[in-house]
DNA sequence: TAGCTAATTCCGCATTGCGGAATTGCGTTT
DNA sequence: AAACGCAATTCCGCAATGCGGAATTAGCTA
């Protein structure tokens, strides 16, 4: 199948569709079309002939305002997804006991495009903690999570996420991929990657990429966050980090 | 715009689609094409189309035999979709509370079509209780949960919902109909419904609705069961029902 | 190797999805 | 009440996109 006839298989009207749906983040209330037309690039027209159709099939809802939320098709469909996730609901209770242990807020990532998506969050019991929400989703290419997922792929699957990565961030790729390869490089020696203020200026995270059990099997990732006035560099590095890296054997095991 | 015209709005495509990704149920390993167009009715080469593309898409993943399974985007989505909601969140903690006093299993439902799809579900502590999954779904017409969403919908609403039940079921619509009926009759009288071996012979069950918190907001629905050589059918009348409805009550104020 | 079945690709076709323009709807201001 | 501005919806001509039966390929088993 050459190049020219794969584009035959593509249903591109899918693609616009769920396109539309992925444009909703958890904080979110009801979006209207010019919103949703902004954050997805599509005219106005089609996408309010996409979210008609997304209404009938009940993936999208409508307020009394006549704003759009995601639909009971949607959450039927998350039901499904998460419940035949094994992964997710062992980690979680380990997730837990390493925050409260560690002080810490742990999340686990799965990568969606250029972004890395929590499955699951744990805060700390801290009163000033890292907010992390499920659903949330924070850049690959600057988070300790994102980093570990890079670090724990295959040349080919990293290859194809670089040129995903390039198109997005254009002439800031450069130094990105610098620091990409330096987090490749901490990820064979040290067993984790780290994002000391390189995504939020004062949130300190290590993280650690979770190997598939099978082949074919998406990566998740794991991570350790913690504010900067309580953790510094050394203590994330000689105390979280390990602590990281032991769970994750435990769990990959 | 008349009937005709609706049509035109209506993306064919992406329905289809949709319909592809709702094939999967949670105790679904990997599933084929053959699996896949006997499920949606839709002819094989469709599903070998849509299927490419939901692969691109990254909604779908394929394992190493050539199996597809929900992928990292459908994830990401079920995140967003999950943690946007926060009835869940708030109801979990009290249904787990319920289960353990009651020794029951509780379930929190939303409707899908002519079915109810469980969001949450707390197992009762007993070790032998009724099995249920969060993904897992059960018919609407002969549940304790279906009856009582049904029940609490308004007029329009329930309309729509007969005219979909009455395709499925056919001959039998007339007999369940009046069992609709009927639970429509309790939920007013009692203010729940119930279902007495009537989905699984010995499974016994009784459901409310609960009341959105906003016009729009999808109707939520909740249940307890228990195995009948545990729980009579006066036992949950009297002991079981009256608990579930006052939990509706303190969650609805 | 032959046979069988599942999965994929081909390709002619027509209808479906497209999007700019026009229209409608709604809220606010004068 | 009328005017205005903006969001949402609908129209409609068009062509390319999505379709599905048939053919081909792939993979597994006897």
């Amino acid at each position: 199948m050459s190049a020219i006839e794969e584009d035959r298989m593509f249903v591109t009207a899918l693609a616009r569709g769920l396109a539309l749906l992925a444009a909703w983040r958890p904080e979110d209330g009801a979006l209207g079309n010019q919103e949703l037309a902004s954050r997805t690039g599509l005219p106005k027209s089609t996408v309010s002939r996409l979210g008609h159709t997304l209404l009938a099939t009940g993936h999208l809802r409508q307020d009394a305002a006549g704003g759009y939320r995601l639909g009971p098709a949607t959450l039927a469909l998350a039901a499904t997804a998460m419940a035949g996730h094994d992964m997710r609901r062992a980690v979680a209770p380990r997730m837990q006991a390493f925050a409260r242990e560690h002080g810490v807020s742990t999340s686990l990532g799965i990568r969606d495009g250029t972004d890395i998506v929590y499955l699951e969050t744990c805060r700390s019991p801290a009163r000033v903690s890292v907010q992390l929400n499920v659903g949330s989703r924070v850049p690959l290419a600057t988070t300790a999570i994102g980093r570990a997922l890079y670090a724990g792929l295959d040349t080919s699957e990293r290859e194809q996420l670089d040129g995903a990565l390039a198109q997005r961030y254009g002439s800031r790729w450069a130094s990105l991929k610098a620091s990409l390869a330096q987090a490749c490089h901490d990820w064979q020696t040290t067993g984790f990657t780290a994002s000391f203020g390189d995504y939020e200026a004062d949130v300190m995270a290590v993280g650690i990429a979770l190997r598939p059990l099978a082949a074919g099997q998406p990566t998740l990732c794991l991570n350790a966050s913690g504010p900067l006035f309580s953790f510094d560099e050394s203590t994330m590095k000689k105390d979280i980090a390990p602590a990281l890296v032991a769970l994750g054997q435990c769990l990959g095991a």
